[in-house]
DNA sequence: GTCCGTCGTCGAAGCGCTTCGACCCTCGGC
DNA sequence: GCCGAGGGTCGAAGCGCTTCGACGACGGAC
């Protein structure tokens, strides 16, 4: 038994719980970790010395012995076109599961660059990383390939050879945006997206909506017009405006753009179109925020917490040397709501 | 020169680099920290060894010998009523000048609650501690004071005493609202506040603003109505005509609600109130939505992210000892753009 | 020329924890 | 009654780094 005392810092080491309990050190460690057998008696004894003590065990001396930090890394994009409740609707889920996992969440931002990605992977900082907002052609993933630590990106790249990828499939999701309107009998649908910025840097999401959303269209015989659209009243009241001015006859619109919804709402009412009686509204969007519109729209939800959630559990996989899919993509759901109708009466 | 090779996982250690520098592990750790002094001739050679070497030093090992871990934890709020792009502003801020002083941010989210708190600090993860969202009467504080790290609050308790903390001089905010459109010679005005769910559990910002409103309101022989308003679409048209059922007569609405902006301009809308017109609207909010809205939006700027560095720097002089302030207000200034004119015309 | 102070470097002792091998004891099988 | 197999516990050796005391070399003061 080897006779440290109780830190400068006032908090009791691992030794001091052993001397308390009258066991080894490792002793108390086994009790904790739980991978030899210790007797009951023995493990309550230790226990009750834990939480007499109030010990805590040091995190830094934790990581150097065992090599893992039991923290994961989560980066976030900074930029523009990135809908900001949804992020953090992700970053709570990660946090929240990965506690479940016994693990903590190092925020990271993109605009470190790869560099702190290396950092923090080389310098064992992290265990696992989860990258959001992943472009087509993302100049992380070949970083993330070499790492040497286990990650997931949230959103899909062209190439997912050799990654671990979750999102929803915005792709079907599209889809079922114009198999409900071309359901209720619309003929003619646009699609209002994300800003177009969005589309030039490749990312993800916004392409394989807009792809569904023309498959789809297509397949149905209906009509879809696609267009981006920035986050700013003004834009969207032009883009609007405009499209209606070319196409009078559009009676839906989806729309992958939630900054884009209040504005395109008071556009309509400048045109004298009423939702859903003139013109039927579907978002790809927050279930919450979808929810708490005027007319309440019909949408299909972004899980974003279960994506997060998904995304834990699936670095936590990693880390146990568990095979994991390479690509998930989570079905998605249409919500019916009050937004859209039959058109044309 | 201990005869320790590479790691496992590939990643160099400090006796590597000692090993091609040709130099003890001690003069390594001394090129890095600094803290003794180091002939240009080895400093360099050590610094060549390390870039060749693509050294990175073990986060868990240094924490563990130094005490300090490089981390510090940001607790963020998940409650309704706080408006997200505010709180992303303030952590990436947080995340980016973290950094500039060498230290990494670790997510919190609140709902672990005290414990988690505690967990974290007692088993040293963090150096230190920034809390957002706090209450007048905060359930944390007292454990924050006992806590035996820096922390820094965001936000105003009740008590700052022995505390750290920053804002925004929301009763200034409140104040500068009322008097410029007093200078412009409104008489008669409203605040449309934060949800009730906001104040009721004693969030400062909004007491803040509130209180400055009134304030300066009975100064300048105005007459000032507040009402709390939810962040949804048909409460805020409830609201909104509600009040000018009760008030006709009022000429400007102080806005301290981002997601109440659109619903209440569609609501003056449909009661044929024009903005700035008949209607001058202030916002307490981030000038780049302020900038956005349309009209572009006379306003009282967030600075999330002067707040975020601010409180940065405030943990980091805790962290070195120094003395800091209890209590730092940033002083707001008001953003005149298209939203505000005189009345009655 | 000697002494002392300073600069630059080294070696070694931890930091608090995990983990491996060893050991003792008990129990069942023969 | 003896042996082997586990179960339960211990001690010690690290994990990679920081930091402290020590020490040699050099140079200025006397």
């Amino acid at each position: 038994m080897s006779g440290r005392g109780r830190l400068a810092s006032g908090q009791p080491t691992i030794a001091d719980v052993a001397r308390h309990a009258g066991v080894a050190v490792s002793t108390v460690s086994y009790v904790l970790s739980g991978k030899r057998a210790i007797s009951e008696v023995t493990r309550s004894r230790v226990l009750a010395s834990i939480r007499v003590l109030g010990y805590h065990p040091n995190a830094g001396a934790r990581a150097l012995a065992s090599r893992r930090a039991n923290v994961i890394a989560l980066v976030l994009p900074l930029r523009s076109g990135i809908h900001v409740p949804v992020v953090m609707q992700f970053a709570t889920a990660v946090v929240t599961s990965a506690r479940r996992h016994e693990h903590d969440v190092l925020l990271l931002t993109s605009d470190e660059g790869p560099e702190g990605l290396r950092r923090i992977a080389a310098g064992a900082l992290v265990d696992g990383v989860l990258v959001m907002d992943v472009e087509l052609h993302d100049v992380r993933v070949p970083l993330l390939r070499q790492l040497g630590r286990p990650s997931v990106l949230i959103g899909l790249p062209a190439d997912t050879c050799e990654l671990t990828c979750v999102d929803l499939d915005f792709h079907r999701a599209g889809q079922l945006c114009v198999e409900h309107l071309a359901g209720l009998g619309h003929r003619r649908v646009a699609l209002l997206g994300a800003p177009a910025a969005v589309y030039d840097r490749g990312t993800g999401f916004a392409h394989r909506t807009r792809a569904g959303v023309i498959e789809a269209a297509a397949r149905h015989r209906v009509d879809a017009v696609t267009l981006p659209c920035e986050e700013n009243a003004s834009d969207v009241h032009h883009r609007v405006v405009g499209l209606f001015a070319r196409h009078p006859d559009i009676s839906a619109l989806i729309v992958q753009n939630e900054a884009a919804v209040g504005p395109m709402q008071a556009a309509l009412a400048a045109l004298g179109r009423r939702v859903p009686d003139d013109v039927s509204v579907v978002a790809v969007c927050p279930d919450q925020f979808a929810e708490h519109a005027s007319p309440r729209l019909t949408c299909v939800p972004v899980p974003a917490e279960e994506i997060g959630r998904q995304a834990v559990s699936l670095v936590m996989g990693k880390l146990r040397d568990e095979p994991v899919p390479e690509v998930t993509l989570l079905p998605p759901r249409l919500a019916v709501r009050d937004s859209t109708s039959r058109p044309g009466h």
